[in-house]
DNA sequence: TCAGTGATTAGG
DNA sequence: CTAATCACTGAG
């Protein structure tokens, strides 16, 4: 197998079976609270495959939302078409289109009846939700894709555990002073 | 600072 | 059906 590297935590390679369950995050990681997963989540894999091949992305930036009583999170007006799968098991995947030009990925966590979810903002070398999926060519298609099974997207442990950052969520005025403010963003 | 852009949602 | 809203980005 060939593998070439940009210096900067991103790898590509032709897919194989061994990279497909090689060190694959399984589904205990997923149904912990978010605010357990968010944090763990920096350091760990994205990886992608197109065809026959893939590429592998280091996560640098994530938000959680915390379900009905977090005022930011999507599920706290109830269950709606679009936020349904954040409703169920985690470990797959809620995307949807704002301003009506970018998919936000994001990865649901917790178990059913429990509305979260973790925002990717930020990937090494790619900085900013909308280009994350841009990117990625993630958009509606991966909508309930789930982490755990894939074929086309899951995330792999590293064995590094960064230091990390915290800070409020971006882009949620709406969402009154305290939620605006809970440090609930975290990076490298 | 601000326009672009269209799915989603609540409301009539 | 209408209209408001929006977990953003790039240009000026």
């Amino acid at each position: 197998m060939r593998f070439s590297k940009n210096g900067r935590g991103m790898t590509t390679g032709y897919l194989t079976e061994k990279v497909i369950t090689e060190n694959r995050i399984t589904r205990d990681f997923y149904t912990r609270d978010v605010l357990d997963v968010a944090p763990d989540l920096i350091g760990k894999n994205l990886v992608i495959s197109l065809n026959e091949s893939f590429a592998r992305y280091t996560l640098t930036d994530v938000e959680a939302y915390r379900g009905h009583e977090d005022k930011a999170c999507h599920a706290s007006k109830g269950k709606t078409p679009r936020t349904s799968v954040m409703f169920g098991e985690g470990g797959h995947l809620y995307v949807y289109l704002v301003y009506g030009m970018y998919w936000m990925l994001n990865i649901v966590t917790a178990g059913e009846g429990n509305p979260q979810a973790v925002l990717i903002r930020g990937l090494a070398g790619i900085s900013g939700p909308g280009r994350v999926t841009k990117k990625l060519s993630v958009d509606l298609s991966f909508y309930g894709e789930d982490l755990v099974t894939s074929g086309r997207i899951w995330l792999e442990d590293t064995g590094i555990v960064p230091a990390y950052k915290t800070g409020p969520r971006v882009g949620i005025d709406y969402a009154g002073e305290y939620w605006k403010s809970v440090p609930w963003r975290y990076y490298l």
